[in-house]
DNA sequence: TATATTTGCATCGTGAACGATATAAATTTT
DNA sequence: AAAATTTATATCGTTCACGATGCAAATATA
């Protein structure tokens, strides 16, 4: 007899491990279409929100360490989607820009998030639950963010 | 003014994508006392409901590719948590079978589960309403999967 | 102003994920 | 039964994640 909690219909890490896989899959064809993957796509949102941020922040912004976002920035300065320079002020920090090519592609990728939301939305996922999911992951993510 | 589908607090995915990484890393220190990281932790959870299973039943399982898992199993078999035999009817299958070790591993790690739940529990997400959140989180991938 | 500490970023190694492709065994079709 | 197709697994290349570590610039302390 095994203990229930052992059973991975029980498991929420699975769950969550499994919808962001899947749910990341779905995001691969519209952005593969113009070279860019899921994290990158991250990143481009943080920058269109701010242009010109310093790795930190952006980092910080995705939960993510600098050890992650820094080899992921330079392959994105590589494809010209952006520049890394030197800070003025803080000869440390590196000042992320978008070019470009990395602001045009916010008009080319207008349709992603209305398209992603459309196949994920069923029965218990809808506009109506969906904020309380959000509160849900949310308080999940600030808890095991401390 | 930027559309507001493209704010990062609108994203469901990058909250997915935030809150498995994070409970992920919740369960790192007790797995890694024991040597196996979370995806090898949930092939065994696979193989503690039921042992002897083909490569093809634990990807399925866990909603991988095999070109995941094979690898996966390879490094777990080379740590001695289990053996790969061909199959006897069908030698294109590769049956996975727990050692000792692998065995042994669930009572070591029998306090897991209840450790990383109470490092969750927070306002939003109790007891009460975790089975709406698992409802949501199997809707979305029961939805992506097909 | 020297010295120590902190901060911001980068490098390295390992283990996933996953698309593309390969290979051999089993099955189906001709 | 021979040929074609499908199935089960594996290999390869690229891109994350992330712990550990390194380094130089900035700041704090002596």
């Amino acid at each position: 007899m095994i203990k229930s909690e052992f059973l991975l219909e029980n498991q929420l890490c699975f769950r969550l491990y499994t919808a962001s896989r899947l749910i990341t899959q779905a995001y691969h064809p519209m952005l593969s279409e113009y070279g860019i993957t899921y994290p990158q796509y991250l990143v481009l949102l943080v920058l269109w929100e701010k242009d010109k941020q310093p790795v930190n922040d952006i980092a910080k912004r995705l939960y993510l360490e600098t050890n992650t976002v820094t080899p992921l920035l330079q392959r994105m300065e590589k494809e010209e989607i952006l520049t890394r320079t030197r800070g003025e002020k803080d000869a440390r920090q590196m000042i992320v820009s978008l070019t470009r090519k990395g602001k045009d592609l916010q008009k080319k990728l207008a349709d992603v998030p209305a398209t992603v939301a459309g196949s994920v939305l069923c029965d218990s996922v809808t506009p109506e639950t969906a904020p309380e999911l959000f509160r849900m992951l949310d308080d999940i993510i600030t808890k095991l963010n401390d």
